[in-house]
DNA sequence: GGCACCCATACCTGCTGGGTATGTTTCCAG
DNA sequence: CTGGAAACATACCCAGCAGGTATGGGTGCC
């Protein structure tokens, strides 16, 4: 299988439709209805069910679609990987992905440490949304990428621990409870008035439910500065500042651990020494 | 990035040597000259150094490596998973693989009860040597597994606990300790005259030191009916008799759970109703 | 120094991917 | 009931590229 008609039978599966998927792939209808049908008799059965008036895909097709995609991640990943590995200077030799707004105190220390190494490459850091590091990783934006357990999963990655800490509550400073010295989970159970936050889940929608969608934490820190929700996040949050925001130790919460992860198969000498940077701080 | 350029590249990279990785792909040696070569225009840089006598991978070429045979599995995976799902009558639809010899009796419940299920598909059971499940679920030569851990990973994979259950040591008959009713791991550090056996650790290599290197289990009851070693296997490894081997209960040893798994992106339903299948059972 | 080995280059040929034009089926409008 | 539009399949042509053969150039070995 080519990976062209794989890219043709995913716009094909996607658009439903196979006028539209040429468009998108910029070529002619007749071509595209040709590859699917030369790929649908080589693999042994119909893929697409053609019913006059659009397409749907059999259970063959469905079964396709989630393996192409994941194969197309993968040559992409093998193409991005190894461009930035042929040392055209200008690019970076290494991109690490982090969620915005967290763990900037360790982050900058690695970054820094990392540069001071001899024989150290240039980092590029991508700074993206919540839940949004596994996909950059997989299909090779990124190289390597900071990950907070138990929020993010490292599934199908090699990672090292760098950190565990505690969690602090973060309320809106006009809360009565910020002057607290402590608080415990039960407390948070019901704070009257706010809604618990929906976060993203894996496959990248939302649980139902009240309360706000949060993407990255910038939109965090002002729904709760602007009093309308809270949240709990590891201790070392309290090192930023946030207009309208306070923190309390929440003691019985479960622990945060961030590591350091990239995929299995990734061995490059670079990555192994940021790696190793990164577990010395 | 074309499959047939990855299948060059690592056919380059794996021989090291042009004329032989052309008669592994069964082409002449000039066209494949050419492909490197414009693949490593298109990528920015050299993949290879020729050195007049043989070829050497540049650090870009390890990188594509490693990210291409990464691509190239899951390319296969796309096409067999395809077309086993393409009920073309004959062929099975999910293939379950497992070590052979373990998990015998869950094994048959769960396609003993899956068959009885309404709507359930063929089922080919692989039985595969110690640590083989994983790339065979990668490359799509299996959709499912059973794994053990801590012994298996699960990682890249969803996966489902079955059952935990406790040790057995399992010893040469004659051995004296066979008439205890149990022993512990202290009681283990040390037996004379019988290595630790070698198992295969996750690259598919072994371990240096002494002592016996075990693929499967057959090969490991056989060596320990003849006195050779031992070892410690879950509880449900005692339901099966061999010769010359005795089981006795290890108080303290780690407990094993037995996992059924299978890659996050399947999302087939023949899959999902053996995997719920299973977590009744 | 001749030779063997090995990769690159030059040049030719046939396959195939892609384009345009057209056919076939189905659904909808009037 | 019929004309037409929408949508995928088929027919046919062309150009580009994959692959083959022949040959060149560089290097180490006998």
């Amino acid at each position: 299988m080519e990976t062209r008609e794989l890219r043709y039978f995913v716009a094909v599966a996607e658009e439903l439709h196979f006028s539209r998927a040429a468009a998108r792939l910029g070529i002619a209808q007749p071509p595209l209805s040709r590859a699917i049908g030369r790929l649908e008799r080589r693999l042994g059965g119909p893929l697409l069910e053609r019913n006059s008036r659009g397409v749907t895909l059999t259970d063959a097709g469905r079964v396709l679609l989630a393996e192409a995609r994941a194969a197309l991640d993968a040559i992409d990943a093998a193409e991005r990987r190894t461009r930035r590995a042929t040392g055209d200077g200008a690019e970076p030799a290494l991109v690490l992905v982090s969620k915005a707004g967290a763990s900037t105190e360790l982050l900058t220390k690695l970054l820094d440490t990392y540069a001071a190494e001899p024989g150290s490459v240039k980092v590029e850091v991508d700074l993206c949304g919540i839940g949004e590091q596994g996909p950059r990783l997989r299909d090779g934006r990124a190289d390597i990428a900071l990950l907070h357990l138990p929020f993010d999963s490292v599934d199908g990655l090699d990672s090292e621990d760098l950190l565990t800490e505690g969690q602090v509550a973060v309320l809106p400073s006009s809360h009565p409870w910020v002057t607290r010295p402590q608080l415990r989970l039960a407390d948070l159970e019901d704070i009257p008035s706010l809604p618990p936050m929906r976060w993203p889940s894996a496959g990248g929608g939302f649980p139902d439910g009240p309360g706000p969608e949060i993407r990255d934490l910038a939109q965090l820190y002002q729904l709760i500065g602007l009093g309308r929700a809270y949240t709990i996040l590891p201790e070392s949050a309290r090192a930023e500042q946030h207009h309208g925001v306070a923190t309390v130790p929440v003691l019985d919460a479960p622990e945060v651990t961030t590591v350091i992860a990239w995929p299995q198969h990734s061995r490059s000498l670079a990555l192994a020494t940021l790696v190793q940077t990164a577990t010395r701080l």
